[in-house]
DNA sequence: TGACTTTTTAGAATCGTTCTAAAAAGTGTT
DNA sequence: AACACTTTTTAGAACGATTCTAAAAAGTCA
């Protein structure tokens, strides 16, 4: 029942994101989806999906991060070159990063304020201002 | 003279990081710290160099902005999972990102405030604050 | 079910970056 | 200047995250 009533919900977003539902897409998008946010790596993910016993290709994991990144649905984080980490959550927010252990952790947006940023570039759009908060030396 | 001096300059600045002033690493560094302040990804400090007539390996481009980073002489940027930036910039300062040309833009941080921010998880110390403004459609 | 389009997949390819271990260069001492 | 010693440079291999390829599998819709 209750997973009914999930899968449900995650098909119905794949859908209103113009992606067809498959049983990869679904499975994954449950466990992203499903429960509070989380940051994850195609890797972990990958791991994590083969944990669960879902039958998914790391091409595959690779695959639907991006397009749920493109459809909204996802938001990928850059703060280490190494790798690229995925948000669930989508709304403004920032991040600590953990450099030590690679950690990210959110920072509710809506209190926070740069203010007395110089003008965008003549022509420029800003589409989006990150702040990332770089600590070490603490455990998660 | 003039290069003369400039050498003697950029020799200082190795020595005090503990570096020898080794032939690649003055000519590296007279290009990144003669002149104003500047980003540079390791491909296009070789390109440049070789295309200035300086004989220098890319393991060896790579290896001198690491040591020049990890001395403080230069500071790393994450911007994009793509390649590593290096910025001749290391006060504190942040960045506008030109997302479709890669190029990047220094945003003096003197006056940049961010406020409101949570204090650092328990244990962690704040080793620097990353401000990002992400714009797009604007040549330069 | 069939006809058609999209998605998945294994494995190869790519590309920025680091590693290896051997040659070259820098340093301090005679 | 030559020696002994340490550090650096180098070419090329290796690595690791990510993307590509093209063939098989699955989804869609009449």
């Amino acid at each position: 029942m209750s997973i009914q009533r999930t899968y449900t919900t995650v098909i119905e977003r794949l859908r209103d994101a113009g992606l067809r539902p498959t049983r990869q897409r679904k499975e994954l998008g449950k466990l992203l989806f499903d429960g509070p946010d989380r940051h994850v790596t195609a890797e972990a993910l990958h791991s994590e999906a083969a944990a669960s016993g879902i039958r998914v290709s790391l091409a595959t994991v690779y695959n639907t991060l991006n397009q749920f990144t493109d459809a909204g649905l996802l938001r990928e984080i850059v703060v280490d070159g190494d790798r690229a980490y995925f948000d669930t959550n989508v709304s403004n927010h920032h991040h600590f990063y953990h450099v030590d252990s690679g950690a990210l952790q959110d920072i509710d947006g809506t209190n926070v304020v740069v203010s007395n940023l110089p003008e965008a570039p003549h022509g420029a759009t800003v589409e989006r201002i990150d702040v990332v908060v770089r600590v070490s030396g603490a455990r998660q």
